[in-house]
RNA sequence: CGCGCUCACUAUUCUAUCGCUUGCUUGUUUAUACCAGUAAGAGGAAAGUCCGGGCAACACAGAGUACCACACCACCUAACGGGUGGGAUUCAUGUAUAAAGCAUGAAGCCAGCUAGUGCCGCAGAAAAUAACCGCCUCUAUCAUUUUGUUGAAAGAGGUAAGGGUGAAAAUGUAGGGUAAGAGCCUACGAUCAGUGGUGGUAACAUCAUUGAUGGGUAAACCUUGUGGGUUGAAAGUCCAAAUAUAUCAGCAUGCUCAGACAUUUGUCAGAGCUAAGAGCUACUCGUUCGAUGCUGAGGGGUAGGGCGUUUGAGGCUUAUGGUGACAUAAGUUCUAGAUAAAUGAUAGAAACUUAUUUGUAAAUCAAAUAAGUACAGAACCCGGCUUAUCGGUGAGCGCGCAUU
RNA sequence: AGCGGCGUAGCGCAGGGGUUUAGCGCAGUUCUCUUACAAAGAAAAGGUCGGUGGUUCGAAUCCACCCGUCGCUA
């Protein structure tokens, strides 16, 4: 990727936020593990005109102190911001929006090389789950 | 110099790359929005939610009951169950002694069992207006006898001095007194209550005097006094998609007339009426109700969003007053505002602490290596309390050692 | 954000109005019965009553503060 710069930015508008949607997605959305992560994701229509929305989210039951928590959250968000350009560019390509929830399961601290190896995965893993498919109707 | 305690302050720093939230400015844009620049961006406990207040909505003539909370005195405060100072009590340490005491420090919901009720296992005669044993007197009987008496068992009384208990046993000691005893009397004490004097704003202390002396427990029920209306920002208030819809307006189905088709019901198109009709009433007037669909208006209001929301009993400095908590005056300052929830991630360096090793006669000096740098994240805002916390700085006090 | 309840043996519960040995059921251990197992019967063991302080002569119980856990308010 030589050409145009990389989109590493994350702003307000890329976070999913609606109550609606987010109970919508732990109801009908389609559940994947890839240790230590629990992705939840569902194409429907968001509120922005972006083409993904995502979401974070560490367990109370897990981790008691917020300072924890809000740490994981952060190192999530970090790496997601970093290497999610090809998700987004499979995403544009197609007329889809795609709502995301991250979870984190384990139950203890992790270090930052392991949760951003396993974000890239997962991130890799819904980009191809979206573009395959397109690419075989064309 | 080392150790400990108390109080106050502080809560690692810098650089690089990439990023987040909010405000302001410029530009593009109808506007949202986007780009660029610039400024700001967690705490001493933000925590627990244990108290108090502001603020908001609802309720409310006044009084009482219930319920809840508090409880030595004075002061501080917007208020408090918080704080400051003082008093009494208890405990610890030191000192002294026959015992009290004195000094220092700490602690606590320190109103009232002399308003009433309840409770006090085991042990013990008895656990509350105590006679089981014991001691003493009297009565009559029996035995004995030195004719004084002594003893036995029985009855009637008196008596709280003595009795292996227990957390607690009826005001302690000494003397008098008595049949035996007893605050029955006296002296020195103890506790409680009243009156008066002195000191103190007061709690209280102290002295004098009078009277009394049947335990503990209210963190037992309770009594007395004081205070409390209820609910909490998911309060409340404003705007307002989609869907359904109260209500209003218009139109149509409607009603009447005649025509065509058709076995009657019915179907088709045309003209007129905005009512027809029903209820109330003997009648009129009057008044109320009046199905369905479409279109438009429209109220409440869901999703969502705005305000509430960060200028406040505010912070800092100085001066004055006060033992102090704190107050007053002057000057100065504006310093987070998120909402699946911003204030960061990664890398490197420095600083500090601890440990080990090496150097040096030795060290608190120097170097190297390793480990560690806490507790913890605003959610309407303040004042406290409680709990968590690697460390550092300063002040005061105490102890030990060394030197003079 | 605002509230309320519960912590007692490995598990599920009593006891709370104060003092006597803290009990019940199930499970586990040992013994009896049986050729053996199960069932039944008997016996013993297992508890600092969540923690720390306080009130009291005496605290599982009363009071205060913490810790853990469950639930409600939408």
């Amino acid at each position: 990727m030589l050409g145009p710069k990389k989109d590493v930015s994350f702003k307000k508008k890329e976070h999913l936020k609606s109550q609606k949607i987010i109970s919508s997605l732990f109801t009908n959305g389609q559940s994947k593990v890839i240790f230590p992560y629990r992705i939840v994701w569902r194409t429907c229509e968001l509120p922005q005109p972006v083409p993904v929305q995502v979401a974070f989210s560490v367990p109370t039951r897990y981790f008691q102190t917020a300072v924890d928590r809000n740490r994981i959250k952060r190192q999530m968000r970090e790496t997601y911001r970093a290497h999610k350009h090809q998700l987004l560019d499979n995403m544009s390509n197609t007329d889809q929006q795609l709502a995301v929830m991250i979870v984190f399961i384990a139950k203890n601290k992790r270090p930052f090389s392991l949760i951003q190896s396993k974000m890239i995965h997962c991130i890799r893993f819904l980009s191809n789950t979206y573009t395959n498919p397109h690419e075989e109707n064309l």
